[in-house]
DNA sequence: TATTTGGTTAAGCATGCGCTTAAGTATTGC
DNA sequence: GCAATACTTAAGCGCATGCTTAACCAAATA
């Protein structure tokens, strides 16, 4: 696949799952619990874990262990990469976007 | 999985694989035919047309056929609504940070 | 008109991913 | 101590995804 793995390698694909995004925009709340996270979502506590563990590799979330309870809470720090390459990407565009002008106006063909 | 799709979702899926994270950078220099963009990379044409497929299905990118030959362009609207996104869940977090730290203070079980 | 060039479609394969159930392991409360 | 609670680990299953090769088609070139 071509599959080097960089840091925004797995920020990507980590937010790639709409349950995953789920759980970040719920931890932007404020921080929970694992079983009060999972008894938010239509899937069976492992399969959350497996999720809390994708996005704790990616950078997305921390967690602390206190007693039998794991507390789970956002890691702010990955968003910002997250927003900062989509910027420069951005950016880098429209610097260049007269040429493209230039080129819609000389053809037509449509597809 | 839980899979609605949403506008989102495709956008994040599409820029999940490297190998499109790499088309994408690389249109943000300027608009590039297929098979020049194809040139660049170690995979097949037909591998190139697919990921072109999911890029453009998520609105990254757009295209236009003229004789033989498709050119591909960035829109950036799409880049933009993905930093809006992350910004979003950013602004939402630092609201709530207080709540943490005290939490932070309290525990000092590690995991 | 024949050939090359640039792109497109179709089929098939291998791997990865999200999910499940089943079976642990620590804490906590009675 | 015994049971309930809150995770955690492990194994396995089915579908999605990225890739390939093998045609195929249409525009440009000789």
């Amino acid at each position: 696949m071509l599959n080097q793995i960089s840091p925004l390698d797995t920020l990507f694909q980590a937010l790639a799952d709409p349950t995953r995004r789920g759980i970040v925009e719920r931890l932007a709340q404020g921080p929970q619990a694992v079983s009060e996270l999972g008894a938010g979502l239509p899937i069976s506590l492992p399969a959350v874990m497996q999720h809390l563990g994708v996005l704790q590799a990616a950078g997305l979330v921390d967690s602390r262990k206190t007693g039998r309870v794991r507390m789970v809470w956002l890691n702010p720090a990955a968003l910002q990469r997250l927003g900062r390459w989509a910027q420069a990407q951005q950016a880098m565009w429209e610097t260049r976007l007269d040429g493209l002008g230039d080129y819609l106006d000389e053809t037509d063909a449509k597809d």
